[in-house]
DNA sequence: TGAATATGCACAAACGTTTGTGCAAATATA
DNA sequence: TATATTTGCACAAACGTTTGTGCATATTCA
C-alpha cells in the first residue's frame, strides 16, 4: 500500500535531477523535452521503487482537471439504475477516472444540489439519470463547459447527448403482443408523466392500439410515477373498477411490483384473472408467481454508450446537437399473458 | 449553477480586503482573528452574491484532506449492497463528504486496486464490503492512518471496526423455524467458505441442529459462494441426490434465486416438494411463486452505523480494537416452508 | 500624558505539481 | 579553428488556498 507519500521534490533530490526533469519523465514527455534515455529509465525505476504517486490535488490544481466523473441516479437501490451504474463505473475506471456517485432520491432539488457539489469539486464530466421533466439545470451546467450526458431520459431542444432505450418501439411491440393474445381492454400504468421515456412508451402503446383499430374508449392510461406505490394504487383501483381490464401494462419494474401486490391482495392470480406485462427485466422476473413477460432494456449497452458519449466530449469531440442514442430492448415472453378468446 | 469560478484573490480585490481576511471570514474564523462584524458581513454577503466557491484542490492541497470518502462494494447491482450503499451515501453527504464508489466485482485484486486508487486520491476514509477472506490489505491501509470500516464482513484479530448482521443468531433462529415445522433433512447452501458472515451463519445453523439433537449425518452443508450459479448448481445436485432434503436454507438472495431456478427446472414446487428459506429480504420476496420466508438484514441501520464508525475515526475517536457492531435482523415468515409430519 | 493593551487587518510562506523559457555543454558544420 | 546547431537539463512562476506572525492604529489604564 502507498506508505510514505514521497513528493516529487524528495524524489528529485534523491535522484539528483531537477523536479522539472522528473516531472517530465513521469508524464511521458521525456522525448519531447530531449531527456536522455538513461536519465529517463533511472527516474522511472526509482519512482517505481520508492512507490511515488503524484499528489492528485497539486496536479488537479495546476492542470485544472480532476480526472473524476460525477454520476447521479434517482435511486441506486433500484436494480435498473444500479446495473447501468455498474457498467458506467467499469467503463470510466478503465479510462482512469474515479467516480463520485450521488443518489438524488427522485428529488430534483437534491439532483441540483448534487450537481453543484460535483461542479464545486471540478468533476471533468457528469453522467446523470435525471429525475424530473425539466432540463434547464442540466443545460445550464452544460453551457458552462462541463461535459454531460443524460441517461435513461432525453430532452427536446437540448445540446447535450443522451442515451435511452428504444422506448417507443418496444412499448409498441409489447402492446401488440397483448393484442395478438386477444386483449382489448388494456390498462397502461404509466410512470412520470411528460418525462421522455414515459411519453415514448405511452405513444408506442397508443400507436399499436391505433394500428389495431382499438378505440381510445376501450383502453385506459393511468398513473403518475415509476414507483411501487403508484403501481399498487392504480392496480387496486383498476381491479375494483366497473370495467376492469383484462391486461395491465406496467411501465417499470417498480410499478409491476406494486401491481403484483394489489393483484394478490385482491385475491386474483396471473394470468388467469389478469395478464401483466412490464418494462424492466430483473433477475427474479422468471421466478415470480407466474413468470413475468418483460421488456429488458440493455443496461450494459446503455452504460457503455454513456461512457463513450462522455469521453468523446472530454476529448473535445463535440456532440452533435440533440444527439440521442437509442439502445434496443428485448422482450422476454413468459407466462404472465393469457390468451383469451 | 456555479458560473465564473471566481477566486478568493479576485473576491478580495473586489472587496478591498486582503485574501487572508476573506479566507478567515469564510472559514468561520472571524471571531478568532478579531475581524470586525461589519467587515465580516460585508465579506459574507459579497461572497454569496458572486457565488464564490473555494477551489477544492487548493484547499485539499493545503489542508491535506479531501473531504471525500471511498466506498467499495463487491457488486453494486446486488440490491443488498446497493441499499446499504444508499444509506452510506446519504449519511456521508450529510457530513459534507463526496463519495467515490468502486465495484470490486467480487475480485480481491480489483478491491486492492481500488483501495490504492482511492488512497492516491487521498480519501479521508474508506468503507469497504470486503470480498475475500483475507484482511491483510485492509490492515495495511488502516495502519497507514486511513480511517476504515468494514461492512457486512468482519475479521478476527484486526484493529479496524466492522458492522455486520447478527448472523449467528438469525441463522439459528431461522433453522429452528425449519425444525419446528418438522424438517430434519435440511440442506444448507453456504456462501463463501471461511468468510465471517458465512461461518457465523453456518455455526448458527449447526448450533440449532445440535440443540435439537439432530445428528450431522442427517443434514448437509454444501456450496461455496454467494452467487446465483452456486445456488443453482447445488440445488440441482441436492434434488437429484439419493436422499434429497425436505428443506433448503440459502445463505443469500442470489443463492436463493439460483435455487428457485433449479427447483423449477426439476419440475418441483415450493413448498409442496421442497421448502426454502433464505437470507436477504428483497422487494420481490413476497411476490415470488410461493412468497418466500426470509431473514431481512437491517440495511438502513448497517449503513448508518458504518457512517458513524467512520466519522468517529475521522474525528479522532479511535475505535476500540476489534470492535464489531452487530445489527439485528428480522424474519419474515411466509409460505415457503411446509409443515411436515 | 505616556505606557500598556486591545483591535483590525495584511505579508508572505507553504502545500506539490506543471511548464515556458533559458542556458550551458556537446556535437556538427564550414 | 570558429561558428552554428543540437542535446540535456534547471529556474522560477503559477495554480488557489490556509495560517503564523507582525504591525499599525485605537483604546484603556495609571
Amino acid at each position: 500500500m502507498t506508505k510514505s507519500n514521497i513528493s516529487i521534490k524528495e524524489l528529485a533530490s534523491i535522484l539528483g535531477f531537477s523536479i522539472t526533469t522528473v516531472s517530465r519523465v513521469l508524464n511521458g514527455k521525456a522525448e519531447q523535452y530531449r531527456i536522455k534515455k538513461e536519465t529517463e529509465s533511472k527516474i522511472q525505476e526509482t519512482a517505481k521503487r520508492l512507490n511515488y504517486t503524484p499528489n492528485q490535488f497539486a496536479r488537479s490544481l495546476k492542470l485544472d482537471k480532476s480526472e473524476t466523473i460525477g454520476v447521479i441516479v434517482p435511486d441506486i437501490s433500484n436494480p435498473f439504475f444500479a446495473e447501468i451504474f455498474k457498467n458506467i463505473e467499469r467503463g470510466l475506471k478503465q479510462h482512469g477516472y474515479a467516480v463520485f456517485v450521488g443518489d438524488s432520491n427522485d428529488n430534483t432539488e437534491l439532483e441540483i444540489d448534487l450537481i453543484k457539489h460535483f461542479v464545486a469539486r471540478k468533476v471533468d464530466g457528469l453522467v446523470i439519470a435525471p429525475v424530473g421533466i425539466s432540463s434547464t439545470h442540466l443545460s445550464q451546467v452544460f453551457k458552462t463547459g462541463i461535459p454531460l450526458v443524460s441517461i435513461d431520459r432525453s430532452f427536446k431542444n437540448v445540446d447535450f447527448p443522451a442515451v435511452t432505450s428504444n422506448n417507443f418501439d418496444s412499448a409498441k411491440e409489447a402492446t401488440i403482443e397483448l393484442l395478438k393474445n386477444g386483449h382489448r381492454n388494456i390498462a397502461l400504468i404509466q410512470g412520470l408523466n411528460q418525462s421522455q421515456p414515459n411519453t415514448d412508451r405511452v405513444n408506442g402503446f397508443i400507436q399499436a392500439m391505433k394500428e389495431w383499430d382499438i378505440h381510445p374508449d376501450k383502453y385506459s392510461i393511468v398513473g403518475e410515477g415509476f414507483s411501487i406505490e403508484n403501481g399498487f394504487y392504480q392496480t387496486d383501483r383498476l381491479l375494483n373498477s366497473a370495467n376492469p381490464p383484462t391486461a395491465i401494462f406496467a411501465l417499470s419494474n417498480l410499478i409491476a411490483l406494486g401491481a403484483l401486490k394489489a393483484i394478490s391482495q385482491n385475491g386474483q392470480t396471473i394470468p388467469n384473472d389478469i395478464s401483466l406485462l412490464t418494462f424492466d427485466e430483473q433477475a427474479y422476473s422468471a421466478f415470480l408467481n407466474t413468470p413475468m413477460t418483460t421488456i429488458e432494456q440493455n443496461k450494459v449497452e446503455m452504460g457503455n454508450m454513456a461512457v463513450k458519449l462522455l469521453i468523446d466530449q472530454i476529448c473535445g469531440r463535440k456532440p452533435k446537437i440533440g444527439s440521442i442514442v437509442q439502445i434496443h430492448s428485448k422482450m422476454h415472453l413468459r407466462e404472465s399473458i393469457k390468451k383469451i378468446n
